[in-house]
DNA sequence: CGTCTGGTTGATCTAGATCAACAGGAGTGG
DNA sequence: CCACTCCTGTTGATCTAGATCAACCAGACG
């Protein structure tokens, strides 16, 4: 069974098949042998927090299954969610590496199973390691390309493609991780959570949902999408950008 | 005088007055002779363009003097102005890490001094010196921290709270520049441009300072700013954030 | 002199927010 | 088993910030 802690024990970085992907993917093995052990693999539930928003930093997290949400909660204690992290992600390496505060939140969105690693081994492999300094970089550089596309997208894309956008990006990532049919996949987190995403009410997102479907573009009952005419959601992505 | 080849010939990193808060703080003299060596710096004036958009990286740029705008294009041609570098800022160095093309165009929006430095000689400085990564990689986990920021205040700040807020940077950024009394000062670009930047239509623009005149927050005639209360303009951010 | 660019003003339109009511599970407790 | 309350989602009515379209003005400049 998944997501116990008896199945958290038995993980090891040597053989996490994630590794690749991540920032360890190129550390020698006396590194990984310290990351391994010193790491600790902790099963989580949705609703539990990884670190709130203006924590100190207390390590950097590394998603092997399951969700998370990182969101800003402004004065008003509204909150917007700004991204999801995916298995393979580390969050919270910002903060570490600028010795700062959290800048936002980070929740669990599904049950996950995440390891923790403490901010003096991150500190001991930077130090062993060259390579694990420039992916720390590297991972910087995607995630600002990252933030401005979405900060473009939300100052010039109607909700309606930024809704169809994200659903490909799900789509990319669900079938990446499940091999489905990629015409047929399941949404990781609620409408709410979805709406809270793209920037929009969870109203305006059920009248998005809607509307998409009285126009053939996707249909989705419940949490199950199906995308009937993939290049008719590729054509109206390519009017928005 | 300013902005003419002659002037630019006698500049020399060694005694720039900014390398203090630029990636090349910290290099050693003879990483500074090389950099001083084969720097060029070059005059520019309004609306000329450092790079384009999807152009493959042609070094990176310092900014002596001056004001550089990034944008970005979308496919129907409108604009977006997404932030804008001031002296002591280096642009072009995103895409020349991640040796991709530029997501974004560098145009010059005030007659500018600029110093222009090849890839190959980053590249050599990057090799001696470890410091000069370390410094990469600061400047680009602040560029992210912005970028955030500009993404969440975009979403969940009204358009009145982002202008009075993009005014307290340029107060900040003028003051510091000049030493001016701080309740004066001048915009550094157009209100198109201001408008494109808070992302709004320069309609929209004209309006929104005519009620922050009546409101007596802040009075702009031409492009000098007064701030006849900044507590009354710190109240209205305050109720924003 | 006409033409351009930057800015202003007014009239109108619209995407999406807001407010309010309601419906269908999924627990939870008696 | 029913009653109760969450929680997610749906629908309708209304409101509003800001976009859009159109006309116009003033200064700069060949």
């Amino acid at each position: 069974m998944k997501h116990t802690s008896e199945y958290c024990k038995q993980l090891t970085c040597q053989n996490c098949s994630l590794r690749e992907r991540t920032e360890w993917a190129n550390l020698k093995e006396d590194e990984l042998n310290l990351l391994n052990k010193h790491k600790v693999a902790k099963p989580f539930v949705s609703g539990d927090v990884l670190f709130n928003q203006q924590d100190v930093n207390s390590g950097v997290y590394c998603v092997h299954s399951g969700l998370v949400g990182l969101r800003h909660y402004d004065a008003g204690g509204n909150a917007i969610l700004i991204k999801t992290a995916n298995p393979g992600d580390t969050v919270g390496y910002r903060s570490f590496l600028k010795k700062s505060n959290h800048s936002i939140s980070a929740e669990i969105l599904s049950p996950s199973v995440i390891c923790v690693i403490s901010p003096s081994i991150v500190r001991q492999l930077l130090k062993k390691s060259p390579d694990l300094g420039l992916r720390f970089l590297e991972h910087s550089l995607n995630d600002l390309d990252e933030m401005e596309k979405r900060y473009i997208q939300a100052r010039s894309w109607s909700a309606k493609s930024r809704f169809l956008h994200t659903l490909m990006v799900f789509r990319e990532q669900e079938s990446a991780a499940y091999a489905k049919d990629s015409m047929h996949f399941d949404l990781p987190v609620t409408r709410q959570e979805l709406a809270s995403m793209i920037g929009i009410t969870p109203e305006a997102m059920s009248r998005l949902v809607r509307n998409v479907k009285d126009e053939g573009l996707v249909e989705i009952s419940g949490r199950q999408v199906h995308i009937p005419d993939i290049d008719k959601v590729a054509d109206q992505l390519q009017l928005a950008s």
